[in-house]
RNA sequence: GCCCCUGUAGCUCAGCGGAUAGAGUAAUGGACUUCGAAUCCAGUGGCCGUGAGUUCGAAUCUCACCAGGGGCGCCA
């Protein structure tokens, strides 16, 4: 935003030091790391260090200063206010007035776009989600869900062009054998209106039955040599079925606010991945152990010519010639690209236990001379546990139900909500309660690295209070009944608010307003670092440090009853805060109700 | 045995080479006749797992070790 200031200052330290025979290094700009008064600032310890290095007998702090010093005399620039030279740091602070109105006619000016970046015009694809169809749908599935939808506007927002890809596991051991449950207990049967959650209890009966009784295994196998022979019966069953469950999860992604672009399933991977193993072995990068009872197995290690071990064996194909997960992959790495020829990136966001298999996957085809594989990424996130370190599992039924947490946290919502605002209508409390009760749930899974483990319990998964999503929606309600009231008042209204207007600090700004106005100009070096990273944290963070500050300018400066002139250039950063908060937490999927 | 992740305030977590390491939470004390108190303000609370190294400067980078978790030929 000061950009040209900043040109100017550096060229005039520049051409001080080429003057004064010192060796200037590479500056790097910050902000001043302290609120009340804004500006940018850069060190000289590189260039002290460097002469230290050169032979000068200098202290290096002391050194630094005394440049920052020398250089300070040179500093006269429109736009800084003033100049200092502290510790070694060069501080230059921008004129206050002139400061907030480039930010809040920015963010007035751009508005649902402030923050984005440039349309690069490059296209990534991002493949989250993959439920596996016929299994419940559980918490420990939601946060690579709500993740990959916060990452993919994340991406889009930044300036690139991204297709959201899903990958149901629709066949496999687990769906066989909920067939056969299906066929042995509930032949006939209708899903009821919770589908998702019918189609995991049937799978965890038929785990459960079997278990009990280890003989009816036999069963089991039959069903998976009928669907091997696409017996006509057990195809349209499986056709049918894995219909229900994608409703079901229609359905979900519909309550969750979650999109995609494009569907790929394992069951249609089976067949070219086969084709893909049988060209590796073909060509002698694989290796086809079955003549002696073994698999078909890439030894990577060996053909990379390793002698420790980094990437291992993997086995491409079962003894028996099925498909495992890694034969799919393979095939799936190149139908991506055949559908989009021009994908920069290819990337995968998988729980962490992935790691390797996907690793595995990239190294196998580009040793085949596969070179988009190294497009290919695997995003990593770890899992969400039960207290005491358990690890959710459909088949031992330890999980904590996504329908369930839904339910639980709307209500809780709800009630909080007609508690605090008896004003609201049914119907207006049921809105607000899923704006609510939905952000809580995805603001502590997005405000978290990727790489730590989340242990799920429900007090903290309802707790609306503190840096959570409701104390960052409650300041975009705040902001948006100031608006209200504002326009309500005869000789304000929303002229005041129109981008060609232009805003006018002429007074002294309190601490709290230029400490908002500094948060919301870092939104858009956020986003691209979130975006660069892969971090939707980033963005978690930047919001609630916007709200944080509006909640401190809240208390500390009157907006309506100011004076008009006061009034009109704050109704204006008002304005820009809502419009900043509205677009962080539209990056993470989380609603920004106008009431609550 | 090899590889990856994590160790920061009582608890949950930010901070990713720079100035005095920050939030939330819990506990304490204040602030509603005033734009919505789902709020604000104040003090309290720290050998940044341990030990070396790199650097003018390390919570941050490198190595070793300790502790916890995960992954390592036919699960997904």
């Amino acid at each position: 935003m000061f950009l040209t200031e900043q040109q100017t200052i550096e060229a005039k330290i520049k051409s001080f030091c080429d003057a004064n025979n010192i060796p200037l290094a590479a500056l790097e700009w910050k902000p001043i790391p302290f609120s009340g008064e804004w500006g940018i600032s850069t060190s000289f310890f590189a260039t002290a260090a460097a002469e230290a290095r050169a032979g000068k007998k200098v202290v290096v702090p002391q050194r630094a200063q005394e440049i920052a010093e020398q250089v300070k005399g040179q500093m006269d620039t429109p736009g800084i206010s003033r100049v200092e030279a502290v510790k070694g740091y060069l501080n230059l602070y921008f004129s206050t007035n002139e400061y907030a109105h480039r930010v809040v006619d920015t963010v007035l000016d751009q508005n649902t776009s402030f923050g984005s970046g440039p349309r690069t015009g490059s296209r990534v694809m991002l493949e989250f989600s993959h439920p596996n169809t016929h299994k419940a749908f559980h918490v420990g599935h939601l946060r690579g869900t709500i993740l990959g939808e916060s990452l993919c506007r994340i991406l889009e927002f930044s300036g690139l062009d991204v297709v959201r890809a899903n990958y149901p596991g629709d066949m496999g051991l687990h769906v066989i054998k909920w067939l056969w449950g299906y066929l042995k207990f509930h032949n006939g049967e209708q899903p009821p209106a919770d589908i998702t959650k019918w189609m995991g209890e049937v799978y965890a009966e038929a785990t459960r039955r079997l278990e009990e009784n280890p003989d009816l295994e036999a069963e089991v196998r039959l069903v998976y040599a009928r669907w091997d022979q696409r017996d006509p019966e057990v195809v349209a069953l499986w056709e049918r079925t894995r219909e229900w469950s994608l409703e079901g999860f229609r359905q979900m992604y519909a309550a969750l606010d979650i999109h995609f672009d494009k569907y790929y399933f394992n069951s249609q991977e089976e067949k070219p991945g086969k084709e893909i193993v049988e060209e590796l072995v073909r060509r002698g990068i694989a290796t086809d152990e079955r003549p002696e009872g073994g698999a078909v197995v890439v030894k990577i290690d060996e053909a990379l010519g390793l002698t420790k071990e980094q990437f291992r064996t993997s086995v491409i194909l079962r003894s028996d010639g099925t498909a495992l997960y890694a034969t799919e992959d393979l095939a799936l790495v190149k139908h991506k690209f055949a559908d989009y020829p021009d994908l920069a990136k290819s990337l995968y966001l998988v729980d962490v236990r992935q790691s390797l298999h996907f690793t595995q996957v990239f190294k196998i085809l580009e040793i085949a001379g596969y070179e988009q594989a190294q497009q290919c990424g695997h995003i990593s996130y770890e899992l969400v546990t039960l207290p005491g370190n358990v690890v959710m599992s459909s088949r031992e039924g330890t999980v904590v139900l996504l329908e369930d947490l839904l339910r639980e946290a709307t209500s809780r919502a709800k009630e909080e909500s007609r508690k605090k605002n008896p004003a609201l209508t049914e119907e207006q409390l049921d809105s607000v309660a899923k704006a609510i009760g939905l952000g809580a749930l995805k603001y502590p899974i997005l405000a978290r690295e990727n790489t730590r483990l989340v242990t799920f319990d429900w007090q903290s998964a309802l707790d609306f209070n503190g840096q959570a999503a409701p104390y960052i929606q409650y300041a975009h309600v705040r902001c948006n009944s100031i608006l209200r009231k504002a326009e309500d008042m005869p000789d304000v209204g929303q002229p005041a608010l129109s981008s060609s207007k232009g805003s006018t600090f002429n007074y002294e700004l309190n601490p709290a307003e230029i400490q908002l106005i500094d948060m919301i100009s870092r939104f858009p070096g956020e986003v691209q670092r979130a975006a660069a990273e892969y971090k939707p944290l980033t963005i978690a963070t930047i919001a609630y440090e916007i709200a944080k500050a509006f909640a401190s300018f809240y208390d500390a400066c009157p907006v309506v009853q100011a004076s008009p002139q006061v009034r009109e250039a704050r109704l204006r950063l008002v304005a820009a805060t809502k419009q900043t908060l509205a677009n962080a937490l539209r990056l993470l999927s989380i609603e920004a109700p106008e009431v609550m």
